[in-house]
DNA sequence: CGGCTTGCCTAAAGACTTTAGGTTTGCACA
DNA sequence: TGTGCAAACCTAAAGTCTTTAGGCAAGCCG
């Protein structure tokens, strides 16, 4: 019999594909041996655990986003760094929500990859900042600020928590972009 | 064999209490029936399914939040009133982080009861921007940015994201919902 | 006090996780 | 061109959870 080539990258990989398939926490062992029509106890040769698979599938996701975040926030500041950073994550949300859901997993004991991952995000959110000038604390304030905004509007609106009144919340979201980026320029200590 | 004296309603008041104690998604039909010193399947009379168990534990979590919210709303407006319902999310999740957890649960159906409590807390948010009035669209959009970073915020605290950076993340929580304030008084339609 | 509702039980099947230990594949090296 | 060996994949089994079907008994109602 032929072998599949499971390794842990192409596992990683594969649950991701199948998190945008059937949701990030229907994703199991077990779904991803039928995958490569395999038993399931092979996958634990490469895998350590069923959340040792998930957080790989978090890592994978984060590094994505970290890519295309990067690749958005070149050449650009203060408000189109915001737009265009802003979009990448809805974007990536609402073409990949399983993935965007693995990113948001909270692994009991993170891997190095998880937190280098982690960081490059914050780093980017605090390089979308050097153009509006905020000092400390202000700046951190304004990090968090951001970051609640994103993954809220992105969840909730992937929950259908928006669905239920007009305007389709796809147009409130560039005026809350620009709502942020006016709220920047403005900051002050108090 | 006296016995336990099993409602629906007890289920769901349990199941709150030990979402909080093992986490939402640890929450299992099994573990209530440990709790209740039951065989599993007895349960299965009073609650449809796992899910059937888990939106009603939302359902408790969602009045709890709408009755505490109504109270902190009562007599205040503006800057006040967006303070004191943005600590009543806060403080809930962090004192009942399971039941926090159970809030943001999505059921494949929504009952009556879930819509009804869903309901009274856009009205609450709504409520808070009456003393900015703001036009529509702008108010539509105020109440998702405002939805957005109370969940987000809240959901980036309880994950651990804020407690690698510096101030502590009670710190910055005051200051952003000052910079809201300011933001809601000064908005313009574009 | 007998009957009936319904609360709780036993039993069982199906899915997922995880560990232990066996077999086979195919690359590396003689 | 074999041969050996590490890794890849397998079978087996135990434990957990979900859910359904059908049975016994508790306790209210008349």
């Amino acid at each position: 019999m032929a072998r599949a080539g499971l390794t842990t990258e192409r596992l990683a990989q594969a649950g991701a594909e199948l998190a945008d398939e059937v949701g990030f926490d229907q994703v199991t062992v077990s779904a991803l041996a039928r995958r490569f029509d395999v038993q399931v106890a092979s996958l634990y040769s490469h895998v350590k655990s069923s959340a040792d698979l998930k957080a790989r599938i978090a890592v994978v996701a984060l590094q994505e986003l970290a890519e295309l975040g990067a690749e958005a926030l070149a050449g650009r500041a203060r408000r189109d760094a915001l737009i265009a950073l802003a979009n990448v994550y809805r974007d990536y949300a609402h073409e990949h929500p399983g993935r965007y859901a693995a990113a948001r997993f909270n692994p009991a004991s993170a891997s190095a990859d998880f937190l280098a991952a982690g960081g490059r995000h914050a780093e980017m959110t605090r390089a979308i900042l050097r153009g509006y000038d905020l000092g400390e604390p202000a700046q951190t304030d304004a990090i968090r600020l951001l970051g609640s905004v994103f993954h809220g509007y992105v969840s909730l609106e992937l929950a259908g928590s928006f669905s239920h009144s007009k305007p389709d919340s796809s147009e409130s979201w560039p005026r809350i972009l620009d709502a942020l980026d006016t709220l920047l320029s403005d900051w002050t200590s108090s």
